[in-house]
RNA sequence: GCCGGUGUAGCUCAGGUGGUUAGAGCGACGGUCUCAUAAUCCGUAGGUCGGAGGUUCAACUCCUCCCGCCGGCACCA
């Protein structure tokens, strides 16, 4: 074994969602590198885990019945068993509830306060449950646009990290190790981020009782990404494998693991990851997932009806790894159809039963063909380069251009043909030969993207070792295959109808859907159940609603979303109300109009314009605000109750 | 609004530093072989290379402006 190290990491998942694709796409990709690096001779660890502490599991736990460690138990299986139905090594899966976790993090806080980097102050502000941070620029009575409550005022005593110290040694840092954070524009923006100035971080909370305890003062617990983040080194606890080579994480992680965790690590002295990379967001269709388009794809049903290698494939394959991708069912068999069933799958069907029907299953001693020699060691070179730089849709590509030079290879030879002419057997020897030896190589070099495939066809061609024990030197052109036993034939991919098989997961979809939401306790109502927001009539009236007409409106410059209206609502004056609904509505469209208006809102200036009210609008999940109106006509200045 | 990216055949995309008829894969259509999973292989598909200007002997490739889309920030929520 080689004595070189690579530790690399999935997320760790929330436990307030079910795990879909986007958790199984993230975790493949990872999985897939992992693969590759025991191929090239490293020591490979892989973690994942599960991120259970704060305000929204101990809520959804309540709403079931249970306490928030029983509730977190349970999501944290149904990953671990979604690794497991998708086959997945993870090599150690690191909860934050695990005991170990706890050390590490009030280590890490130890080492950061004795360094001078946290401090103790108070804050009065207001919190956003579901996002667990607190709002800088919402006042009170403000909705929170994701759940369409009022922020809950929160004052506290929290202990805060001193982020606005590393503005310029993170800086530094990029700009010493390029390849810290991937792909280069992430890069960008994260510069862009953190040039603007850091804000010192809240890392503990005193008003929730479901988090790690700080032993320094236990009234406090740790905060979300304090917490979180150091599963990462408390994953490999005493294994010597910190610092992690690579955090593999999704877009909308990257600003906590590009800037808060160096800033941690740094203020503890502590080494750094070597690099983040963030890869995009897996759409449907073209459209963003989630719970309210109700288009969330669940891995399960793919992988049971396609086998798990199929969805690899075309999430390694249809995406360029880095950006956002679309996922569609029928793209998905498409892809299946054409690349595996006839290309490799294929290939590797009429390759062995050649050898089978002309050569009684042995594989004929002979000279390989050169040409087909040259083309896929080129291709070989492409694949693995393209592979290191984690290009895997690149790296398939490639290889599957070897099979297509080989399809090509065979139909020129027409073994079929040699096999009638007595004169043509040595030639017919070197065709079966060269066909058997570039389907080695292609089986080998997919196997990190294609695992249990290529063990299945590595088996046929006669290989007792598993194909997972490879190293690159075995990918190497003109190893001795001759004279090697075949095994017993098998198709690998059999190619699907269209139809059924798309119907087919949409079936189990529904199934693994409502199995996900029994086991979520249906977070929606239970949600609303669990913490009612009740207001009595008197707090009602003291909300100012009016019917008010649209006189003016103008885009505010300097800003895409929002409008400046003057709104009639019976005073001597017009109100000047600005709003955000510059994406929805043109202004032509709004003169004349009757719009609902809360009066008594506090004024507040935006945009140096002093908005004297709100315009009263459905919000709408991917923001589209609508506006309030009345069917009846109703006179200006009416007030609503 | 600022910053970055992007817009090439039905779909997904290649096309360093400008130069003969703009490419690939998939899909579609036609043909072929029969070892193979109605697979393979061959051929065809004629797309103003987002729009308008400009530089140049010559621009998909350089410059300017505009339009669309994506991302980050601001802003909104």
């Amino acid at each position: 074994m080689s004595n070189r190290k690579y530790y690399l990491t999935t997320p760790i998942y929330y436990v307030n969602a079910a795990p879909h694709i986007g958790h199984a796409y993230t975790t493949i990709a990872a999985e897939t590198i992992a693969r590759l690096k025991r191929m090239q001779g490293y020591d490979v660890v892989l973690t994942s885990g599960t991120d259970e502490h704060g305000t929204k599991v101990e809520r959804a736990a309540k709403a079931k019945g249970k306490t928030p460690k029983e509730y977190a138990d349970i999501i944290s299986a149904d990953f671990q068993s979604t690794w497991k139905k998708l086959e997945l090594q993870i090599d150690r899966f690191q909860r934050t509830t695990n005991e170990n976790h706890a050390r590490i993090v009030n280590e890490l806080f130890e080492r950061c306060l004795a360094n001078g980097y946290i401090y103790k102050g108070t804050y009065t502000g207001l919190y956003a449950v579901v996002s667990e941070a607190f709002v800088n620029d919402a006042k009170p009575g403000d909705l929170d646009p994701e759940t369409g409550k009022p922020y809950e005022e929160v004052t506290e005593e929290n202990y805060f990290f001193k982020l606005s110290a590393f503005t310029e040694r993170l800086l530094e840092y990029y700009e010493a190790n390029p390849n810290f954070i991937r792909p280069d524009f992430r890069k960008n923006e994260v510069v862009a981020f953190v040039k603007q100035g850091l804000v010192d971080l809240s890392i503990t909370r005193t008003s929730i009782t479901w988090g790690i305890p700080v032993n320094h003062d236990p009234k406090h617990v740790f905060y979300v990404w304090f917490d979180a983040l150091t599963t990462y080194m408390s994953a490999v606890d005493g294994e010597g494998r910190w610092p992690a080579d690579l955090h593999l994480i999704g877009k909308e992680i990257l600003r906590f693991h590009a800037v808060f965790w160096p800033a941690f690590l740094m203020a503890a002295g502590w080494e750094l990851p070597k690099e983040v990379f963030a890869h995009g967001w897996l759409l449907f269709e073209n459209d963003k997932m989630s719970k309210t388009r109700g288009n969330i794809v669940r891995p399960a049903p793919i992988s049971e009806t396609m086998g798990v290698d199929a969805l690899r494939y075309f999430l390694l394959r249809e995406i360029v790894f880095g950006q956002d991708g679309s996922f569609s069912f029928d793209a998905l068999v498409g892809r299946y159809n054409s690349d595996l069933a006839n290309g490799l799958g294929n290939l590797a069907s009429r390759t062995l039963s050649m050898i089978q029907q002309y050569r009684g299953g042995v594989v004929p001693d002979a000279e390989c063909d050169a040409a087909i020699g040259e083309a896929v060691t080129g291709g070989t070179a492409a694949a693995l380069d393209a592979y290191e730089k984690f290009e895997f849709s690149r790296a398939l590509e490639a290889i599957w251009n070897i099979i297509s030079v080989v399809d090509k290879f065979i139909v020129e030879r027409a073994p079929w043909k040699l096999a009638k002419d007595p004169h043509a057997q040595r030639k017919l020897d070197e065709t079966l030969l060269t066909s058997a030896e570039a389907l080695r190589v292609v089986t080998a070099l997919v196997s990190p993207a294609l695992p249990h495939a290529a063990q299945a066809i590595w088996r046929q061609l006669g290989f007792n070792e598993p194909v997972a024990a490879l190293r690159t030197d075995a990918l190497a052109w003109g190893s001795a295959l001759a004279g090697q036993k075949i095994a017993e034939i098998k198709g690998v991919f059999p190619r699907l109808d269209l139809k059924p098989t798309v119907e087919k997961m949409q079936e189990l979809e529904i199934v693994e859907k409502n199995r996900q939401a029994e086991m979520m306790g249906v977070p929606k109502t239970a949600e609303v159940a669990a913490a009612p927001v009740y207001i009595d009539i008197d707090d009602f009236t003291r909300v100012d609603l009016r019917v008010g007409q649209v006189k003016s409106a103008e885009p505010v410059k300097g800003a895409d979303k929002l409008l400046h209206l003057k709104v009639d609502i019976g005073e001597a004056e017009p109100r000047t109300i600005v709003a955000g609904i510059a994406l929805a509505y043109k202004p032509e469209q709004l003169i004349g109009r009757k719009v609902v208006i809360v009066a008594n809102l506090a004024p507040r200036k935006l945009r140096g314009i002093t908005s004297q009210g709100m315009i009263v609008a459905a919000s709408l999940e991917g923001g589209a605000p609508v506006l309030a109106a009345f069917l009846e006509d109703v006179p200006v200045g009416a007030r609503l109750k």
